[in-house]
DNA sequence: AAGATTGTTTTCAT
DNA sequence: AATGAAAACAATCT
């Protein structure tokens, strides 16, 4: 599920749900082999604490207080965070749950396992920690031509660096190369730097329209290159081209050859 | 039934 | 030393 819009969309149903109550305790969940979660020390330190506010740097979701200790998630590829109550079936591929006074729970569901949750002391450590870039919704122009436009490699795969800049993923790095007209596989520091410029614009456009749409993409206009992301699709953006598929960076791109131009 | 999948980390090469 | 590319990871779906 997860990058920055969707992330930020579980990042909302912590806020919603599950702030200031007391944690009971904080359970594994089933089948939690080959899954990183904390052990029964850290999970131990949660007890008796309240969530305060939550946070989200890039695809990291955060929930805590100012003296802290955090819960710092990852989800992975089809991780998410669910609110529930006691007294309804627990959600799928909990693989960690906490249980709040009264009957709020909040379930870290990730049915691949290539999520883990973290107890850390402070958000900043965690963002220190695996060197994290700035948030895509935070960094400026400047610091995004620096950082992004200076690569060397793929513009499609330095907008997924979370080195670079945290948050882009696969889907999300197509569609803003898809509206800025750009193919996927321009190698970032060959454009000039007004084009730069305006992959800046229509990334920040693109994720926040995305985080507006709750994760129903279907709210998305349909020009937009994610309801035909299929190889062969025509496009709906300039009507011209069909949508191919390449490799870049060893992920799947899709792309309209006709009015994405470069290579 | 082989191959792909919204992510991250490690390893290898340049 | 830094940067970039590719493989590995787990489970599920087509």
């Amino acid at each position: 599920m997860p990058e920055l819009p969707e992330a930020e969309a579980n990042r909302r149903r912590i806020e919603a749900s599950c702030l200031n109550r007391t944690i009971k305790a904080v359970r594994l969940g089933n089948d939690t082999d080959h899954v990183d979660l904390p052990d029964a020390q850290a999970r131990a330190r949660l007890e008796g604490r309240q969530f305060t506010e939550a946070r989200r740097h890039g695809k990291a979701i955060f929930a805590g207080s100012k003296s802290g200790p955090w819960i710092a998630v990852s989800l992975g590829m089809t991780g998410s965070l669910r609110p529930f109550d006691a007294a309804d079936v627990r959600p799928d591929h909990a693989r960690l749950v906490v249980e709040f006074e009264g009957d709020r729970r909040l379930a870290f569901r990730c049915p691949r396992k290539l999520g883990w949750v973290e107890v850390v002391d402070d958000p900043a450590d965690y963002v220190a920690a695996r060197n994290l870039g700035l948030d895509a919704m935070e960094i400026d122009v400047d610091a995004f031509a620096n950082r992004v436009g200076g690569s060397r490699g793929a513009i499609k795969s330095a907008l997924m660096d979370q080195k670079k800049l945290a948050g882009i993923g696969n889907l999300w790095s197509d569609e803003t190369l898809f509206r800025t007209g750009i193919r996927p596989d321009r190698v970032a520091s060959d454009l000039p730097r007004d084009r730069i410029d305006a992959v800046f614009e229509e990334m920040r456009r693109v994720l926040a329209a995305v985080a507006e749409t709750d994760m129903d993409y279907s709210r998305l206009p349909d020009a937009w290159l994610i309801a035909h992301r299929d190889a062969g699709a025509q496009c709906r953006h300039c009507g011209k081209g069909r949508i191919e598929k390449a490799k870049v960076g060893g992920r799947s791109a899709y792309y309209c050859p006709a009015h994405q131009s470069g290579a």
